[in-house]
DNA sequence: ATCGTTCCCGCAAACGTTTGCAGAAAAATA
DNA sequence: TATTTTTCTGCAAACGTTTGCGGGAACGAT
C-alpha cells in the first residue's frame, strides 16, 4: 500500500536521496554495486517514479491535452485514434476533453488543461466558436497548440487539415460533369473555416462551369437532424434534376433519410453527396458517394507536429501547416 | 510568458507565500482586505494555481484514466463520451488510452496511468488479455479500478455491464419463437466474459426450448473480417432455414456482406442478428435486428462509481456490480 | 611526504503548493 | 495599567524528485 519512494530506498540502504536517484537514472557517477543494489531494491520494492514531483521539479510535462467537439463522431473518434497512436509510441500521455460543439466548456477545458501544465493541445474547435480569444490567451502563456480539422486561423499556429475548397470543388465539379441542372449546398456554420472553404468550392466550382448556375445555400448545423429538415426547404424550391452536396455525411445522410421518406428517389430524382467517408456511407442504401478524408492519419500527424514544437521547444520559427490529400468516392448516390 | 505564482504575487505584495496561499483559498484566518489586494493582483497577473504542485503536496490527482480497446469503435467512443461527460461535471479529468487488443500495450499504459498518479483508472479489458495479474498489482497498490463491459470478474473491483447471458437468452428465444430450425452462434474469443456469457445464453435457450437444436458455435475475433469469413463455414454446415446469433454487430454486419455478395436472401434464407445497436444497424440494407446496448449510459455509470469509491475513499467496502438493461430492436434482418 | 587526479557520494536548494504552529499586534477585559 | 483574548500573518517543513557543488578517500605521480 505504501509507496516506495527514492528515500525510502535511501534509508534502507543507508544512502542519500541523491544518490539513489542518480543510480536509478544511470548516472556516470555512481559506483557499478551501488546502482546494482539500488535497482535491486527499487524493483523488489516496486518502485515506481513519481511522475508528478518529477514534472514539478523540471517545470514539464509529458501530458498533451485533446480537445475535440464530440468523441462519439466517427471523424474524431479515427483522429483521436490516430493521435493516440502517436501520442503512446513517443511517450507521451493524452487528456481528453469534449467541447459538446459548446464554446464555453472548450474554454473551460482549455483552462484546466493549462492547470495541468500540459506540454501542447490539440485542438479541432467547436461550432459554436466564432473568437479565438482563449486560445490566444494559453499561446501567450507558452502553451504549444495544433489545430486540425476545424482550425482556427487566425492563430499563429500549427494547423492540419484538408484542402476543403479544392475538394469541394471537384466534387461540384463532378455533379456539374454528371449533368445536374441545379445544384444545391447544404452548408455547415460559416463561422467554421471549413464550412466557410467547402461553400467557396462549391461556388467556384458552380462559377466556373459554362453552365449558368444560380448557388443555392441552404446552412445550418452538421448534424443529421439538420440534413433531415433541410430537404423540405429543399423542396419547397423545387427540385427537378437536382443534386445536393452537404457539408459532411451526417447531414447528407439525413437528407437521404428524409428523400427516402417522401418516396423521392436516389440518385435519379435527386443525386446527393456528403462528406468524410464515415464508414456507414458505404453500408447504406444507396452507397452515399463521398469524399474521403483521412481521419486517423490528420490525428497522427497533428499530435506528430505538436510533439516536434514541444520537443524542439520555442525555436520553431513558423508554424506548419498541413494538408492533407482527399479523395472523392464514388458510389451510388450520385 | 513567465508563470504567475504564488511567491510572485507574496514578494510583490510584500506578503509570505503561506498568507497568498490562505487568502486565495479563502481561509479565514485572512484579512478581508488582505484577500481582496491577493485576489485582485492575482487576477491582474493571470494566476493559475499549479496544479502539480498542488497534488504533489496533497499527494492526490483528480485524473481518471480510461483504457479502451479500441476508441474507434463506436461502442467504446460513446462510452469514452460518457466518462468524459460525468469526469467534466465533476472536476475529473480524463487521460486516455487505447490497448489496441494488446495485453502488452495494455499494461504497459496501466503502468504509465500509475506513474501519473492518478486516482483510478476505468478499464474495458481487451481481447487478448487472459489473466489479471496486471490489473491486481495495481489495486495492490491502492488505485481504484472500474470495469466496464469486458469485465475482469476475478478481481474484487466494481463492474458496469450488461445482462449478458440474459440478452443473448431473449435474442434466441425470440429466433426460435420466429421458427428458425437452425441457430448457428458467431462467437467471440471465450477468455472476455462477455462473449463466454452470449454463449451460455445462447446455449441456454436452446437447451430450455422444446425443439431440438443442435448448437452451433463458430468462435473468432469480434471485427466485421470475422463474421466476414464466418459465412463460408457455415454455409459448408449447410444452411437451410437457419439463423445467425453474431456476438457483436462488426460480426453480424461482416456477415451481411457476405450473404449479400452470395445472393443469398435475408431474412428469407439465412436471419441474422448482432449485437449493441449501432447507428449502422439502422443505415444498411436490411435493416439488422440487433441489442441496444446502453454504451454512453454504462460510460456514465462507470464513472460515477469511480468517483465515488474515490471520495469516500478506502472505506467502501464492497465493489458494485451494476447491470444495465438491453432491449432487443427487432427490425428486418429476422 | 606532497600534490594532483579520479572516483564516489552527500548536502542543500529548488520546483509551487499547503498547513501546523508560533508569535506580533490589536482589541477587549479586568 | 496589566492581563487575556482575538485577529492576523509569517516561519518552516513537507510532498518526491533532480542537480550543482563541494568534499572525502584512494591512488598514482612527483
Amino acid at each position: 500500500m505504501k509507496q516506495a519512494t527514492i528515500k525510502n530506498i535511501a534509508s534502507e540502504l543507508k544512502l542519500s536521496a541523491s544518490t539513489v536517484s542518480r543510480a536509478l537514472n544511470d548516472h556516470p557517477d555512481i559506483h557499478i554495486e551501488t546502482k546494482r543494489r539500488v535497482n535491486s531494491l527499487a524493483k523488489e520494492l516496486g518502485y515506481r517514479p513519481n511522475i508528478i514531483a518529477r514534472n514539478l521539479k523540471s517545470s514539464k510535462s509529458n501530458q498533451i491535452g485533446v480537445i475535440v467537439p464530440e468523441i462519439r463522431h466517427d471523424f474524431f473518434a479515427n483522429a483521436l485514434s490516430g493521435i493516440e497512436e502517436v501520442a503512446y509510441q513517443k511517450g507521451f500521455t493524452v487528456i481528453l476533453a469534449q467541447s459538446n460543439e459548446d464554446t464555453k466548456r472548450e474554454e473551460i477545458n482549455l483552462n484546466s488543461m493549462y492547470l495541468h501544465r500540459v506540454a501542447g493541445i490539440i485542438v479541432s474547435i467547436s461550432q459554436t466558436t466564432t473568437n479565438s480569444a482563449h486560445f490566444k490567451r494559453l499561446m501567450d502563456k507558452g502553451v504549444k497548440m495544433v489545430f486540425f480539422d476545424r482550425v482556427c486561423n487566425d492563430l499563429n499556429a500549427s494547423t492540419v487539415h484538408i484542402n476543403d475548397m479544392q475538394s469541394s470543388y471537384d466534387v461540384v465539379k463532378y455533379l456539374i460533369n454528371k449533368g445536374y441542372k441545379k445544384i444545391i449546398h447544404f452548408a455547415g456554420p460559416q463561422n467554421l473555416e471549413i464550412c466557410k472553404n467547402r461553400k467557396l468550392g462549391y461556388e467556384k466550382a458552380l462559377a466556373d462551369s459554362n453552365v449558368d448556375y444560380d448557388p443555392i445555400v441552404i446552412e445550418g448545423g452538421m448534424h443529421e437532424s439538420n440534413g433531415y429538415s433541410h430537404v423540405d426547404r429543399m423542396i419547397e424550391l423545387g427540385f427537378e434534376n437536382c443534386a445536393i452536396f452537404a457539408v459532411n455525411d451526417p447531414v447528407a445522410i439525413g437528407a437521404l433519410k428524409r428523400l427516402k421518406e417522401l418516396g423521392i428517389k436516389i440518385p435519379e430524382q435527386v443525386g446527393i453527396v456528403g462528406f468524410s467517408n464515415n464508414p456507414i456511407t458505404e453500408m447504406i442504401s444507396p452507397q452515399l458517394t463521398t469524399v474521403e478524408q483521412p481521419a486517423f492519419e490528420m490525428g497522427r500527424k497533428a499530435a506528430e507536429i505538436l510533439i516536434k514544437e514541444i520537443e524542439t521547444g520555442n525555436l520553431v520559427n513558423s508554424p506548419s501547416d498541413i494538408k492533407l490529400e482527399t479523395k472523392l468516392i464514388i458510389r451510388e448516390s450520385a
